[in-house]
RNA sequence: GGGCAAUUAGCUCAAUGGCUAGAGCACCUCGUUUACACCGAGGGGGUUAUAGGUUCGAGUCCUAUAUUGCCCACCA
């Protein structure tokens, strides 16, 4: 045997198997000639980080999939890319020249700061590159995408131009939700309401001419200054006399009148509501729909404007205070409540967010031309899109009917410039959509136009990944992958980025972006709560592949792991996946122990499947080779790693292997551990490659050999009856011995009045001896052997322990019997059940009966 | 407020309407038999959250209830 070690060393071998299959050119589908393809377009990281085990969660299904198809022989393209990731990187950036140079994008300049930030991600895209590959992710790295590739942001400035053509395009004054800190606008999406603890000011505006006052309750009172209405609800009797009256803003003195709005709750508060369309979103409706004027008293920076009068400069909580404090002394402050309120802050930076009003580009989602909201909705109401689980179709359909126009620019200086051109005389009113910059203006002929400072929302670049990537219309990757096969991402960017996907995709190309779209849930910690850089409770996938491998890591993200349902992981976890790995590799150290000249077997013939644990091995192979297919067609890939690792441990290992050590047979050996790496491949690609290579020296590669096909001639039911009987009488007797401490150096006699065709098989594996001749002593039966253990066993106990199962049977017995009896039964169930179950009865009777004889047996010592 | 999910062994989770509801970890007993102690043999542990219903048959489908989590949303 040669010197191999005792356990399998990952970290050894890893990186050069890695090199193997990168230099074979297999990860191209150019060198598969096929006409069956497989194309999956792979999400882009963020490219300013580290890896994190979510990312590579991903990446390990996307991977399991593609190694799947291309070992079914399909021109397997995984496609890698990188996201600019615009706000996000913007953020991080600014941190690290804050906390390295002391120094703001600001001092650097636009140009300075885009080029910096450039070179950053390029930086980090690289760097998260070879982390990438430590999982083993067989993608096609020649073909790598960035979203700033000139060919592919052309593409996608395109559609703006295309959208605008078609007139889904504008640029309007809306509200809209800004971060004084990143300064720019941001989707709803890009918003989080978190719900803390705040206070409910009831503030009395005087009415005009009168000594009465209106009450409005609010949990922002410094947005009263940009106040232009108060509102109630048209019902609410208690202010019928109240409506078309005026009533004067305190602290401004501005004359504002008092308006009825059926989107006001009459519950809430006072059922009076002060109005500020510039910093309210319900506001800025209700202020349009009665045409009110804005008054803007926040500025971009979170502080009063000089509209705001005596608290101009002041920072919002700032001014809160002040005004709290003057209506107070006014006594216009009537009382103040705790409340819930819901804060909305920036997702990428975590301030308070600021709804303002901002002249800002949107995408009308409904337009007359091409509605992206219908035309969405269509294709997922209409399965266009298989969707893995299926439940998540529901948010999606959800999502799309609820869907808004969507505000894409954004003020930031990292990411694609809006492709919009303005003159100098003409005014912003007139501007050109153009992607290169025209010559001159066509109105006034002046030359000097300017670019629209703006910068796109990332998710409309990356919204187009699906084509651009793939060289949208003309490429040949297009051509030949589009649409792409399978999409995977987390759940928590459902509606970021494959909803914007498919509706840009169906836009565009006419056709769904992908046909399978599978959804992973989120890895949380041991605790089952979030992984976070601040709480520290993450598992770093490169330190636990230093310590486990990668195929351990890769085992743990995916098993026990139901689709969009979020798992958990944590180092035992991944430990035990490790004993499972270092397990196959002690089945390769066995077989290659076992003859001088082991090898692999592709194809075996009837007559060399010799005994029945031949037979029977080969049996469940061709079984577990068709449940592990259609577990992956289904692409229940857990389940299908659950079923595999039982047959590969608990039956060839445990069984077969054990009874190989007495009747070997190299063919069947060989050749059943060729199919287990080859099925194991596409889960722990890095082992099996390895053993492979070691096997057949390097003149074939496991990732690109043929997926195992079951041959229904290999299908033994006879053997897997007689197997199976074998078992029983070997657990049976290692169960005895185990319940009465008898240990397994001992040998039991045993006497057998017709001798066991697998009589050594017996003797070995539950550690007795067969004698010919019938001793004088009183032995207890089991099956047709004859053990002389009477000495050793307490028989009470045996006895009641024996009473206990029969019971068990017999009720299981007759459950299924009354089951049988029932003619409603027989009439609607499948034949099979019924057989199933008639099958099950005989099976119990018989197990009953070989108790019974114990319990004979145990009454007549 | 709307929606989605979850609730199964001590823990983490499986289970395609049909086998006595299964794994891994943990626990208990025994065992270093030259593949593997990162192991092997065996064991204990369950009213599948609760209550109804559909069905020949329900952990699985339906209806409520409870608890938990997540997503969406313009109650200031």
């Amino acid at each position: 045997m040669k010197n191999i070690s005792k356990t399998y060393e990952a970290g050894k071998y890893e990186d050069e198997i890695y090199k193997l299959w990168e230099n074979s050119g297999f990860f191209s589908p150019d060198k598969i000639k096929s006409k069956k393809k497989y194309c999956n377009v792979l999400p882009p990281p963020n490219a300013n980080g580290e890896l994190h085990v979510g990312n590579a969660s991903g990446y390990v299904f996307m991977d399991i999939f593609g190694r799947y198809h291309r070992m079914k022989g399909e021109k397997t393209l995984l496609l890698p890319g990188k996201d600019h990731a615009g706000i996000l990187t913007q953020v991080v950036y600014e941190r690290k020249i804050k906390e390295e140079r002391n120094i703001t994008r600001h001092d650097l300049g636009r140009e300075k700061f885009y080029k910096e930030a450039y070179d950053f991600c390029i930086d980090r895209a690289s760097y998260m590159r070879a982390q990438e590959k430590k999982i083993g992710i067989s993608a096609d790295w020649s073909r790598e995408k960035f979203t700033l590739d000139p060919d592919v942001l052309q593409i996608a400035l395109e559609t703006f131009v295309n959208m605008h053509k078609d007139g889904m395009v504008y640029r309007g004054e809306r509200i809209i939700n800004w971060c004084p800190r990143c300064a720019t606008a941001l989707s709803d999406l890009e918003v989080i309401h978190k719900e803390t603890d705040g206070k409910l000011y009831y503030v009395r505006y005087p009415i005009k001419d009168s000594k009465k006052f209106i009450t409005v309750a609010t949990t922002r009172p410094e947005t009263m200054l940009g106040d232009v209405a108060v509102a109630v609800n048209p019902g609410d009797l208690k202010y019928k006399d109240l409506i078309g009256k005026t009533a004067v803003l305190p602290l401004v003195g501005r004359e504002i009148p008092i308006i009825a709005d059926k989107r006001i709750d009459r519950e809430f508060g006072t059922g009076a509501v002060k109005i500020t369309p510039s910093h309210d979103a319900l506001d800025w409706e209700i202020g349009n729909d009665h045409k009110l004027e804005t008054i803007q008293v926040i500025n971009e920076e979170a502080k009063i404007t000089k509209l705001g009068g005596k608290y101009e400069g002041q920072g919002v909580l700032e001014a809160r205070g002040n005004i709290l404090e003057d209506l107070e002394k006014l006594g216009l402050l009537e009382k103040t409540e705790e409340t819930k309120i819901n804060v909305l802050i920036c997702e990428r930076c975590k301030n308070t967010i600021q709804p303002l009003i901002s002249k800002q580009w949107f995408i009308s989602v409904d337009a007359k031309k091409y509605s992206l909201k219908y035309e969405s909705l269509k294709a997922v109401k209409n399965n266009k899109i298989k969707v893995y689980p299926e439940n998540f179709r529901k948010t999606l359909i959800q999502w799309f009917s609820n869907l808004r126009d969507w505000c894409v620019s954004r003020q930031i200086w990292w990411g694609p410039r809006i492709p919009v051109w303005y003159c100098k005389n003409c005014g912003e009113d007139k501007y050109i959509v153009s992607i290169k910059k025209p010559d001159k203006c066509p109105l006034c002929k002046d030359p000097k136009l300017y670019q629209d400072p703006d910068t796109f929302d990332t998710w409309f670049t990356s919204g187009q990944w699906a084509y651009s990537t793939l060289g949208y219309p003309e490429g040949k990757n297009f051509k030949e992958f589009y649409p792409t096969d399978m999409m995977v991402m987390g759940r928590d960017i459902l509606f970021f980025w494959s909803a914007r996907m498919i509706m840009m995709s169906l836009y565009r190309t006419g056709k769904i972006p992908f046909k399978n779209l599978y959804f992973t849930g989120l890895i949380r910690d041991k605790e089952g709560r979030k992984m976070s850089k601040s709480r520290g409770n993450g598992i770093n996938p490169l330190e636990m592949i230093d310590k486990y491998g990668a195929d351990a890591l890769r085992l743990s993200v995916f098993s026990g792991v139901t689709p969009g349902q979020d798992s958990r992981i944590y180092e035992e976890k991944i430990e035990s996946f490790r004993n499972f790995v270092t397990k196959l590799w002690n089945i390769y150290r066995y077989c290659i122990s076992s003859s001088e000249n082991f090898e692999l077997v592709g194809s075996i013939y009837e007559k060399e499947i010799k005994t029945l644990a031949d037979k029977w091995i080969i049996n469940e192979l061709n079984k577990i080779i068709l449940v592990v297919t259609s577990f992956l067609e289904n692409k229940d890939i857990s389940l299908a790693q659950e079923a595999l690792r039982k047959f590969t441990w608990d039956q060839f290992a445990d069984w077969y292997l054990e009874i190989h050590k007495i009747e070997k047979n190299e063919k069947v050996l060989g050749y059943v551990l060729d199919k287990i790496l080859k099925l194991w491949h596409p889960f722990t690609p890095f082992v099996t490659e390895k053993i492979f290579q070691d096997l057949a020296e390097g003149k074939k590669l496991l990732m690109v050999e043929k997926w195992p096909v079951a041959d229904g001639k290999m299908i033994d039911k006879k053997a897997e009856k007689d197997f199976k009987n074998l078992q029983n009488i070997t657990t049976k007797i290692r169960n005895l011995r185990a319940s009465y401490g008898i240990s397994p150096s001992v040998i039991i006699n045993a006497y057998s009045e017709k001798i066991e065709n697998n009589r050594e098989i017996i003797e070995k594996l539950a550690r007795v001896k067969i004698i010919l001749e019938k001793p004088e002593v009183k032995m207890i039966k089991i099956s047709n052997l004859n053990l002389d253990i009477a000495s050793l066993i307490d028989v009470k106990k045996e006895t009641e322990r024996m009473e206990k199962e029969i019971k068990n049977l017999e009720s299981a017995i007759l459950k299924t019997e009354n089951l049988l009896k029932n003619e409603k039964f027989i009439k609607s169930a499948p034949e099979k059940i019924i057989e199933d179950n008639k099958n099950r009865v005989l099976e119990y009777k018989e197990k009953i009966s070989l108790r019974q004889n114990l319990l004979e047996d145990l009454n007549q010592l």
